[in-house]
Parts: structure tokens; C-alpha cells; sequence
DNA sequence: AAGCCCAGCAACCGCCGCAAG
DNA sequence: GCTTGCGGCGGTTGCTGGGCT
């Protein structure tokens, strides 16, 4: 049995909200607030709208210091690369750009910044695609073999490999905190990581201090190709928290946070990244906040972050762009981050390429370990 | 001028987490 | 520990207006 609805949905109005129920709800608030409880407010000041609407328009629209948009090249910027790193958390994103609303910049980005950013990529991977044709070309005349993952092969130095392991995202830095803290709590780690969607395992070995990372849908699933990348060493070199490889190779929005949790964990290690957390404040914006912020690297004035030396973009992605379909966050992170897929690389060989990326580097790290 | 198409945006829907009972 | 109710969130829908044919 579902839920009873919040309000009578026969009685409710819909639709677009009159000036006089703007005002009437606007007034209202100004001079009582929402009393907590939205459900009851439309009740109390006559209004045939159900709670959540109230609730939604006075968010979205009525509110004071609401801007309408009009984003400016920084805030694009922001917003891109808050995408990047922690997907379409749009609250947590309009969080960090004053007068803005998740629904504006979630429209926002819906309807221009992806396809702004579509549109470069596109143009990125026609110049690149010319570059590879011309490198296969050198490549089939020297050796006569193609350059793909081999089982057998020790090369595991090889720049063409690393090549399909971009960087992980850099970040923004603007002004966040008000104070600052080194953030080195196991802890509250485990507490922000868990906030962050319960999808981390608490199995937890305390002697060791080793989290278990077991790949199953409860539990936070940390791609071995992407931790394991020469991007995040201090990750397990420093910190105390160590990696239970998982088999898993998908790339699931939770490996989404897994990066974002590894930067985070780069940057608590990384001796010039101060890691922000604003003393006093519990909600997850906050912290994330001064998480995110945290890491003052590099990003320029077009999105160039994105479009790194090692990105390769998927046909399939350009595909769906120009047919206007619409892109998932697991798609956009395919197309930025997986490896070249193309009439000579097959899937099979993809994956052996990543499998090895990751028995090797777990090798460097766990000599011991199988 | 009329019809069509499409982008932009406001609003809705349904799910989830949390707190209270 | 459970149920219930609410707030919050992200995805989706559908209306509207402008541009194009």
C-alpha cells in the first residue's frame, strides 16, 4: 500500500501560480514565517495548493535575493565542474552560488550548459579523432600491431597507457570558510561518506583500520581502474585507510562519489590542500562544501578542465547529443572518462586493459596480496 | 499569415531520509 | 523496532513564446 497523498489532490490547484496567490503566500511568510510546516500553510492562508507547491514556489521564486538567469562565465564554471564531481546534487551545487536555485541551475544545465559543453566536446573529438587516425596510421606502418592492453605484456610504464586514466576532476577554489581545520578523522569521515548516500559499507576493522569495500549495491563501489590511477597515490600510501580491491567495473553513479571521496581523501593528504570544514555546522552542504573547496588547483575560464590531454569521448555520446537525447550523469562520465572505444579495441580488451591497470598497481601497493 | 518545431522554464511527481510517536 | 508524516531532492512533464518554413 503507498503512501496517502500529502494533500486532497481533487481539491488542490495546479498549474501556473497567480500574482494574487503570490502575494498572498509572499505576505504571509514575511510576517509569519512557514511556521514549519507546509503541509497546513496553504490551509491557514486560504490557498488551494498543496504544501509541497507553497513550498516549491516560495523556494524557487518568492523568495528574497532570488536571481533569475543571467549566469555569468564563473558560475558556469562552478557549476560545471561541481557536475563533474559529484553529479546532479543540484541542492548541494546551488548551495555554493548565492541567489541561485537547484531548479534554475538544474534547468540550466539541462537545457544549455550540457550541450555547451556537448558542443566543445564534439569539436574536441573531431580534432582528436584526426589525431588518432593519423597516430593508428604511424603506429600500423612501424609495428604492424595495433596499440591495445595486452595480456602478457609487462609494459606497464607505457604512456599509452596512461593515457586512458584521466585526472580526476580539479575544482574550483572560491572563498568558503570561515574557519578551517585540518579534516584527518577517520570518523568523521566515515560519517561525511555515509551522509553522503549510505552507500558506504561499515564494516569496518577497527584494529586495522581497513574499510571494506565489498562491490555490492549497499556498499560504496570504488572502480579499481579509477582509485587505483597514478592520480590518488597518497590516497593509500599515507592515509590509514586501506583498499579491499573490488571486481567490480562498472561505472555506477557511486563510483561518481567514489571520486569525489577519493579526492577528498587526496586533498586531506595533500600537504599544501587545507581541507575546510566550517566549525559548528552539521548540514551536509557545509561540508561538503568545505570539502569540495578545499583543493585550490588549477581551472581556467573555459571548462578546458574537462576536455583533459587524456579524455577521449565516446561516439555513442555524440550520438545521443545531436539526436537530443537526453544524458545521464553515468553517460557524461562515460564519455569523460572512459577508455577509447573504437572498432579496434573491443570491450573484452578494454576491460583486460583496466583488469591489468589494476592487478599492477595493486601489486606496487599490497606486494603480498593476490 | 498560419502552422510547426524547439528551447526554456515553471511546476509536478514520486522517492527517500529523518524525526516523532 | 515499527509506522507515519513531513521536508527535501532529482527527474520529468507540459506550457509558452519565439523562430523558422
Amino acid at each position: 500500500m503507498g503512501r496517502a497523498p500529502c494533500c486532497d489532490k481533487a481539491n488542490v490547484k495546479k498549474g501556473p501560480w497567480s500574482p494574487e496567490e503570490d502575494a498572498k503566500l509572499k505576505s504571509y511568510i514575511d510576517q509569519h514565517g512557514t511556521g514549519g510546516n507546509w503541509i497546513a500553510l496553504p490551509q491557514k492562508i486560504g490557498l488551494k495548493r498543496c504544501g509541497k507547491s507553497c513550498r516549491l514556489r516560495w523556494l524557487n521564486y518568492l523568495r528574497p535575493n532570488i536571481k533569475h538567469g543571467g549566469f555569468s562565465e564563473e558560475e558556469d564554471n562552478l557549476i560545471c565542474s561541481l557536475y563533474i564531481s559529484i553529479g546532479s546534487r543540484w541542492s548541494i551545487i546551488a548551495a555554493q552560488l548565492p541567489g541561485r536555485t537547484d531548479n534554475d541551475i538544474k534547468n540550466y544545465w539541462n537545457t544549455r550548459l550540457k550541450k555547451k559543453l556537448l558542443g566543445k566536446q564534439r569539436k574536441e573529438h573531431q580534432s582528436r579523432k584526426g589525431k588518432l587516425q593519423d597516430h593508428h596510421h604511424q603506429v600500423k606502418r612501424s609495428s604492424g600491431n595495433l596499440m591495445v592492453p595486452n595480456n602478457n605484456s609487462n609494459n606497464t610504464n607505457s604512456s599509452d597507457q596512461i593515457h586512458y586514466w584521466p585526472e580526476l576532476p580539479v575544482l574550483a577554489p572560491i572563498p568558503y570558510s570561515t574557519g578551517e581545520q585540518r579534516f584527518n578523522d577517520h570518523a568523521a569521515i566515515r560519517k561525511f561518506l555515509i551522509k553522503l548516500g549510505g552507500r558506504f559499507s561499515q564494516d569496518h576493522d577497527h584494529d586495522h583500520d581497513v574499510m571494506i569495500l565489498d562491490g555490492t549495491s549497499s556498499s560504496l563501489q570504488f572502480p579499481a581502474d579509477q582509485l587505483l590511477s597514478s592520480t590518488t597515490p597518497q590516497l593509500y600510501e599515507q592515509s590509514s585507510i586501506n583498499y579491499m580491491p573490488c571486481s567490480s567495473m562498472e561505472a555506477s553513479n557511486n563510483s561518481i562519489d567514489a571520486q569525489l571521496i577519493a579526492q577528498t581523501l587526496y586533498n586531506i593528504d595533500g600537504t599544501d590542500h587545507h581541507l575546510q570544514v566550517l566549525q559548528g555546522q552539521t548540514n551536509l552542504q557545509s561540508e561538503l562544501g568545505g570539502l569540495v573547496y578545499s583543493n585550490p588547483q588549477r581551472i581556467d575560464g573555459n571548462l578546458e578542465l574537462i576536455y583533459s590531454e587524456h579524455t577521449t569521448v565516446d561516439n555513442r555520446i555524440m550520438t545521443s547529443a545531436a539526436s537530443g537525447e537526453s544524458i545521464g550523469w553515468g553517460d557524461m562520465m562515460n564519455a569523460l572518462i572512459s577508455p577509447p572505444v573504437g572498432p579496434n579495441y573491443d570491450h573484452q580488451e578494454m576491460q583486460q586493459g583496466m583488469m591489468q591497470e589494476c592487478a599492477f598497481s595493486n601489486q606496487l601497493r599490497y606486494p603480498g596480496m593476490q
